[in-house]
DNA sequence: CAATTTTACGCAAACCTTTGCGTAACTTCC
DNA sequence: GGAAGTTACGCAAAGGTTTGCGTAAAATTG
C-alpha cells in the first residue's frame, strides 16, 4: 500500500557500495571519487531520495529548528514579530515551529515540553495570559537549551529577553490625552494577570500624577482580549455616573471596540471622547476616525530575539541579555489637538 | 557545560535492569512487575527523565504531528481555521506544525519538503498566491502521506479537500448589491492568480447576467492582499469617469480599505456607495458603518479538514473526498435596504 | 511431585544516518 | 625499486527508543 521511502541503504545496495559512501557522496565529500559521486547523485535523483531528517537529528543532536510560542498568531503584533524571526532564522537555515497557547497556561507547558522533547535547538517565547509560574521556562534553561522571551516576558528574571518600556509607553499615551485636555481617562487593560498591562498601568498612573490628577480605580477595567470585549467594557464605563472623557486601550482591537461603543452612545470622537490604542495595527489608519496609537517595533523585536538566540547558541557561557526597543506615539484623529 | 539529557540507558544502568525494562515500565506494560515499575517511575521522576521524541519517531515511523501550511497566519480566516484543526487534532494527541508561505510558491515547496523529511503524519494545506503548479502536492500523495487541501485548493484535482462554493458565494454577494439598487458594481479581486478570486468573479458575472446588466472589465481590479491595497485600488476606481456605485471586496480587510477611500472622497456609505466584504472578520461589525459581508465557516472547515486527515490516516485505500461548506450573507449597514 | 503455565525480565535487532578510524590499492618521489 | 604519501572506500559504533522472541524462576495444576 504505502510506498516505502527510499533510504541510503537502498541506494547502497543498488550501487554495491556501503551506506557511508552514499552519505559522504551526498555531502559532496572529498573522500569520494568523482565517478562514484556522479553515479550516486544520479540514482538518488532517479529514485527521488530524500534524507530522513528524524534520523539525522538523532545522530547530530541538532535539528536546525527553533520553537516559537505565542499566545495567538492572529494578533497582529505576534504575526509581525514572527516575520522578524523568520527574517533572521530562515537565512541561517533554521526552521521555526510555531505554537499557540490561546492564553492557556497548561498549553504553554505542553508546548514547552513538546518542543524540548522534539530536540529543537532553542525556544523563543511570549507568555500566556494565565501564566503566573515560570518553572517550565527555567526547565528549558536548566537543560542548557537557548531561550529568549519577548514582549510579555519582560519581567521574568534571569532570562534573556527583548521588550519595550511598557511603563514609559503607557505614560506617553496618557500624557498625550492629558495634553489634549482630557480629565477623566479610563484604562481598558485587558487580562488582569498580564504584567504588560500592569506596567502600562504604572505609566498611566505616573502621567496622572505628573499632571496632578488623582487616580480613580473605577476607571480601570479588565477584560479578555478581542474587540468584542472592548465594546462591552467601554459601554459599561460610558454608563457610569461620571463617565470618562478618554480611553487608553491596551491594543487597537480593543480601541476599535471602544470606538464602536462610543458611536452607539451617540457621542463624537474625539470631540466628546478621545481614544488611544496600542500597536499601530494596519487598520488603525483606516478607521473612522483614524486611531491615535502607540507603535511598537514588532518586526525588529523578532529580529532581535532571533539574534539573541544565535548568540546563546554560539556562545559557551552566554550572558543574560535584556534589550529594550523604542516605541512611538502616532497621533491621528481619535484624539484632539494639543491645548496651549 | 551543557547538562547531558538523561536517557533510558542512564536509568537502566542506575537500577541495574535492561533498557527494555525501563521502556516497558514507562509504558506501564503488564510484563513488568509492580515494584520494578515503581522504582523506575520514581527514578525517572527524580532525574526528570523526558523521552526523546526524535528517537521515538525514528523507530515508530510515526510522529503524531501534522504539518499545516497557510499563506499567512495573521489572516483571520486562516487563524480561525487553525483553531478548528486544533480542536480535532489535539484531542487525538496530535501536534501541529504551522508553516507560513507568505504567498510564496518557493516557500510552499520548501515547507512541503521540510515536513515530509521531518516525517510528519500528514499535511493539511492551503495554497500560496503565486502557486500555479501542484507537483509538490502530488509528491506528498505519491509518498503515501495523508494530505488534505482547504480553501484555496478547491480546484486541484485528485486531492481530498474542503472548501466553500466560491461561485455561489460571489453570486449571492453581488445579487444582494443588485437587489439593493446598485448598478455599477466593482469587484476588488486581490491577486489575479488566485483561483478563489476567479471563482467568485464567475459568481459576480453570473449575478450580473441574471440581472441583465453587462459586464465591464474596467470594474474588476487586482491587487495584493492587505487593507492598504484595498484603499489605493478603490481610490483609483472612484476617480474613473464612470465610478462604481458599489464594491464587492474579496475580504473584509480590503473592504475596510475601500470604506476609507470612499470616506476620503467625501462620499457616504451606503447612500452613495455600497460595500460588501467577505469572511465576516470580527471587526466587521465594529466598523462605521457596520460592514455587510459573506460569512465563511472557517472553524468548521478546519474541523472537517482534520477529520479528513484522520480518515486517510486510518483507512487502507481511502477515497478522495470533497466537502463543500455553506456560506451566509450577513446584511449590516454598508449596503442599502432591498428595493421593491 | 512432575508437568504445565505464568510472571518478569534480558537480548538483540531495528529505525536511518553520520563519522572516526582502518586499509587496500595506487601514485609519487628520490 | 622501495619508502612514503595519497586516494577511495568500508567497517562499525553511535544516537535513544521500541519490540519480538527467548528464558530463567516462580506459581499453578492434576
Amino acid at each position: 500500500m504505502k510506498p516505502k521511502r527510499v533510504t541510503i541503504k537502498d541506494l547502497a545496495k543498488e550501487l554495491k557500495v556501503s551506506p557511508s559512501t552514499i552519505s559522504r557522496a551526498l555531502q559532496d565529500s572529498y573522500q569520494i571519487g568523482e565517478e562514484t559521486k556522479k553515479a550516486i547523485w544520479e540514482l538518488a535523483k532517479k529514485w527521488n531520495y530524500k534524507p530522513n531528517l528524524v534520523a539525522k537529528r538523532l545522530i547530530k543532536q541538532k535539528s536546525f529548528t527553533v520553537g516559537v510560542i505565542v499566545p495567538e498568531v492572529s494578533y497582529y503584533f505576534n504575526a509581525t514579530l514572527i516575520k522578524g524571526l523568520e527574517d533572521i532564522l530562515l537565512k541561517e537555515g533554521f526552521n521555526l515551529i510555531i505554537c499557540q497557547t490561546h492564553e492557556s497556561y497548561e498549553r504553554e507547558i505542553l508546548h514547552c515540553e513538546f518542543l524540548m522533547a522534539s530536540q529543537v535547538d532553542g525556544i523563543i517565547s511570549s507568555i500566556s495570559g494565565e501564566t503566573q509560574q515560570m518553572s517550565h521556562f527555567y526547565n528549558i534553561l536548566e537543560a542548557g537549551m537557548p531561550m529568549v522571551l519577548f514582549d510579555r516576558g519582560f519581567n521574568v528574571p534571569n532570562v534573556s529577553k527583548v521588550m519595550i518600556d511598557n511603563v514609559e509607553a503607557g505614560r506617553v499615551a496618557v500624557a498625550h490625552l492629558i495634553d489634549t485636555g482630557c480629565k477623566r481617562i479610563a484604562y481598558l487593560q485587558g487580562p488582569e494577570s498580564l504584567p504588560i498591562g500592569n506596567a502600562r498601568k504604572k505609566g498611566y498612573q505616573k502621567a496622572l500624577a505628573e499632571a496632578g490628577v488623582s487616580f480613580d480605580r473605577k476607571l480601570v477595567s479588565h477584560c479578555k482580549f478581542g474587540s468584542d470585549m472592548g465594546f462591552s467594557n467601554a459601554k459599561k464605563m460610558l454608563e457610569m455616573p461620571e463617565p470618562p472623557d478618554a480611553f487608553f486601550c491596551i491594543n487597537d482591537r480593543i480601541g476599535m471596540g471602544t470606538m464602536a461603543a462610543i458611536r452607539e452612545k451617540g457621542l463624537r470622537i474625539p470631540e466628546d471622547i478621545s481614544v488611544i490604542g496600542f500597536n499601530d495595527e494596519p487598520y488603525a489608519k483606516l478607521l473612522n476616525p483614524k486611531l491615535t496609537t502607540i507603535e511598537q517595533p514588532a518586526f525588529q523585536m523578532g529580529q532581535e530575539a532571533a539574534k539573541m538566540f544565535f548568540y546563546q547558541l554560539k556562545t559557551d557561557e552566554p550572558e543574560i541579555l535584556t534589550k529594550i526597543l523604542p516605541t512611538k506615539l502616532i497621533i491621528r484623529e481619535s484624539t484632539k489637538g494639543i491645548v496651549n
